[in-house]
DNA sequence: CGTATTTTCTACAACATGTAGAAGTACTAG
DNA sequence: CTAGTACTTCTACATGTTGTAGAAAATACG
């Protein structure tokens, strides 16, 4: 499977954000900006545009993410958007189960009411 | 998340198909006969035990095995049902996302008719 | 008690990820 | 065209995970 990791999943988070490619700096920007999730105020350092970009290539090798190699500071967009990357990463934990129908009952029986409530709706009745 | 490895994964498998608690032997033993996966005649490859049980304290860690210390030779189990695993596995990508609905819908959207009618059963009031 | 079995400890190679300096390439102002 | 600046690619290392197993410790059996 394609397990993402702190820093990828925070840069794959403000791509998804973004309909327009950007750059690696404006990545590094956000990113800085951006609370490492924790909550606790650690201002820390930035980081360096070069962690930026060997974090993009390793996505793009990943084939989540694609460059405009065209524009002079390369830009970056996501290859997909952030619904279907999820959704397709469920489909793929689906397909890992030999028992498709039992996984499905549990998910149906474990998920709240309104995501039930959607999901009818999404089915057409 | 609970990402598992090759190995990892298959004893989890031959956990999930017996109900029984096995030992550490059998489950070798089993490895052993079970082909690698692609399929290839690649017959036998021996695991030593010690790895098996390295494998199995390492899941234990992971809370997704429990194992019977009474019982001489240990046994373990699983400690869910496939299904239910997967089904968390499911939950935890869609939590994962703030878009539930637009995940929902494309993953509607890309499940097979079968699982869709499936699904309809389900969630049949 | 001595030996065979089982379990735990310790170790290492390979890979993934976060991190970034060094080195190379290209673009712009003179 | 040329030097300096901006950008990209290479290379490197630390840490963590997984596959793999020998060595050492614990336990059971005769």
């Amino acid at each position: 499977m394609a397990t993402l990791g702190d820093l990828e999943r925070a840069v794959m988070d403000l791509l998804w954000e973004h309909q327009e490619a950007i750059t690696a700096n404006t990545l590094r920007d956000l990113l800085s900006q951006r609370p490492s999730g924790d909550g606790s105020a650690t201002e820390s350092r930035p980081l360096a545009v070069t962690t930026v970009l060997t974090v993009l290539s390793r996505l793009e090798k990943k084939g989540l993410v694609e460059r405009e190699r065209a524009s002079r500071p390369h830009r970056y967009r996501a290859v997909t958007t952030r619904a279907d990357h999820t959704a397709e990463l469920m489909l793929e934990v689906l397909g890992s189960a030999t028992d498709r129908e039992a996984v499905l009952a549990r998910f149906i029986g474990t998920v709240s009411d309104g995501e039930a409530e959607t999901l009818r709706k999404l089915l057409g009745r």
